[in-house]
Formats: structure tokens, C-alpha cells, sequence
DNA sequence: TTCCAGGGGTAGA
DNA sequence: TCTACCCATGGA
């Protein structure tokens, strides 16, 4: 129970060892920028990552800390299977990439990485809001990304016991005006590609859950991002990466200034050239670029 | 005021 | 397939 003036939240509690260890849940949650997005909030002196979701329909805060291989779960709903499942996906509890850290193991500068075993990316609460997520980091900077994230949460999604909101769902999306959307927002011409999206999923015209899915190809799915307004090449590496895909390479401002000041004197070279940088990589070019980049 | 950011779409070559 | 140009938004 936690006493907030007046009132009482109660949180209902569970644990979930993770068995694919070492596991550092704060490399997790920094392994990208997500956690300053709403409705992730991360305190990193306590270790505790907190989000929202809706729980069989109810807005719920979820929170999350790690202590000896073991996840603490702290819902303001009973915690169901499906909670559960959502906690292992957003921590990557069950990801195994040792295929990747075999290779990195045959890099001595890249050995760190296989023996803390990083590479899991933090994920949302479902790949719709991490599609949206990175729609919002499409030509704009950071801080562009998270006033676009934080209006369209705190606008759109629904209030949880405990002061945060849900991200708004696609059926909320869908049944929005555009305009209400693009007035709301900061996202300007980018409100046109959300809108799009929500109604193809609302529709069913687009399972996005899918995507998640091994029984599909990365290049299935990658037509299938491509083939949606507003998401190019780049968004298309970025959400292939959260779904564990990570073949395609996020070219973007920040990479190509990446590569060119390590591997090109400074000079800026075309994409195609940027990329041969990482073919070595096969189907690990992402990570083996993200980490490149933090070394 | 101007530039440009964790790009994408389109037309034309 | 590649290149040039335009798109809207807001922070620096």
C-alpha cells in the first residue's frame, strides 16, 4: 500500500527470475533513449523503471526494479499472465543473443559487450507505441521527440491511480480527428503518418503484433514498415531492432556524423558508402553500430 | 532570423 | 538506383 494524501494506492506484486544472466535491468533501460519517454519514467539512484498500461482496460502503473537475477513487479492492477508477458518483452527477459556475443567475442574491442551480454533493448508496452516512438524521432531533435511524446500521452492517454497516463492506444488515435491531433500535438506533418497507422491497425488492415512474431521474415516485415506512410529506411531499421531483428542499419544524422568522424576523417560519405562500414556484421549491423558508437 | 534535427516522399535523370 | 528538392515544427 502506498499513502498519497487522502487516499491509498495498493500494488499488487510478483517476481520473475531471469534466466538469461548476466542481466543488468539499468543497461537495459539505457540501452536507448526510450526511458525518458513518457510514460517511462527511470530513476537511476533507485533503479526503478515505472510505466502505464491498461490492464483488461483499466489504466495501471507498473513499476520495476532487478535484484540478483530477479524482477520485482509492482502493478496498481492484479498482476495477470499477460502482465507478466508484457514485463518479460519490455525487459527482454527471455532474449538470448549469443549468437551475438559469439561474434563479438571474436573482436577483442567489441568483447565487453558479450561478457556483461548487452544488446537488449528496452521496449514499450507494445510495439504500436514503440512504432509510434519512433515515428517521433523522425527529423526533429531529442527534445522535439519527448515534448511530441509527452503531449500526445498526457492529451490523448488515460490518467493511472498514480498520477501517470497510458500511452493512447490506436483505437484512440483512430477515432481522433487529425486536426485535433496536429492542434494537440507538436507533431505537425507527422500527425498525417499517425493517423494512417492507427487506422490501418483499428481497421485490421495492419497487425503491428505480428511483427513481434518469428514466423515472419525481416524482410516480410520490413515491406510491411516501408509500405506505411511516414516510415522510411531508418524507422524501419529502428522498430526491426526492438522486435530483436537487427539487420538494417538507422541511418540517420547521428550516424552518418558518427561515421564520418571515426572512419572518414571527418568528411561526410554517402549512405552507401556508411554503410559497408557494418557489413562485416551480417545480421547484427545495429548492434555492432551502437556499440561502435559508445566505445 | 536562420539553421537543422535520431527523415520521408516524390519527381526526374 | 541515385539525386535534388520540398515537407512542418521548434529549439538553439
Amino acid at each position: 500500500m502506498v499513502s498519497i494524501g487522502r487516499t491509498t494506492i495498493k500494488y499488487y506484486r510478483d517476481k520473475i527470475k531471469i534466466h538469461q544472466t548476466p542481466y543488468s535491468l539499468a543497461n537495459v533501460v539505457e540501452s536507448h533513449g526510450w526511458y525518458s519517454l513518457k510514460p517511462f519514467n527511470w530513476d537511476s539512484g533507485d533503479g526503478i523503471l515505472r510505466s502505464a498500461l491498461c490492464v483488461d482496460g483499466k489504466p495501471t502503473d507498473i513499476l520495476f526494479s532487478e535484484n540478483n537475477y530477479v524482477i520485482d513487479i509492482a502493478s496498481t492492477s492484479p498482476i495477470t499472465d499477460t502482465v507478466r508477458h508484457t514485463a518479460t518483452r519490455m525487459l527482454c527477459l527471455n532474449d538470448d543473443l549469443s549468437d551475438f556475443h559469439h561474434y563479438c567475442n571474436s573482436h577483442q574491442e567489441f568483447k565487453w559487450i558479450a561478457d556483461q551480454k548487452l544488446g537488449r533493448m528496452l521496449r514499450s508496452t507494445n510495439l504500436w507505441e514503440d512504432t509510434v516512438k519512433v515515428l517521433c524521432t523522425t527529423n526533429i531533435n531529442w527534445s522535439g521527440t519527448q515534448s511530441m511524446i509527452s503531449s500526445l500521452v498526457t492529451e490523448f492517454g488515460e490518467a493511472t491511480p498514480d498520477g501517470n497516463h497510458t500511452f493512447p492506444s490506436a483505437k484512440v488515435i483512430a477515432n481522433t480527428e487529425q486536426s485535433v491531433i496536429k492542434s494537440k500535438t507538436s507533431l505537425g506533418y507527422r500527425s498525417e503518418a499517425l493517423c494512417d497507422l492507427a487506422r490501418s491497425i483499428n481497421k485490421g488492415h495492419v497487425d503491428i503484433d505480428s511483427w513481434d512474431d518469428s514466423n515472419y521474415s525481416t524482410e516480410e516485415i520490413r515491406s510491411q514498415i516501408l509500405a506505411l506512410k511516414g516510415f522510411g529506411p531508418y524507422a524501419a531499421a529502428s522498430i526491426l531492432a526492438i522486435t530483436n531483428r537487427f539487420d538494417y542499419l538507422p541511418v540517420d544524422s547521428v550516424f552518418i556524423n558518427h561515421v564520418a568522424n571515426k572512419y572518414f576523417k571527418g568528411n561526410k560519405p554517402k549512405h552507401r558508402i556508411a554503410e559497408k562500414v557494418y557489413a562485416k556484421w551480417d545480421r547484427w549491423k545495429y548492434l555492432a553500430y551502437w556499440f561502435d558508437k559508445k566505445r
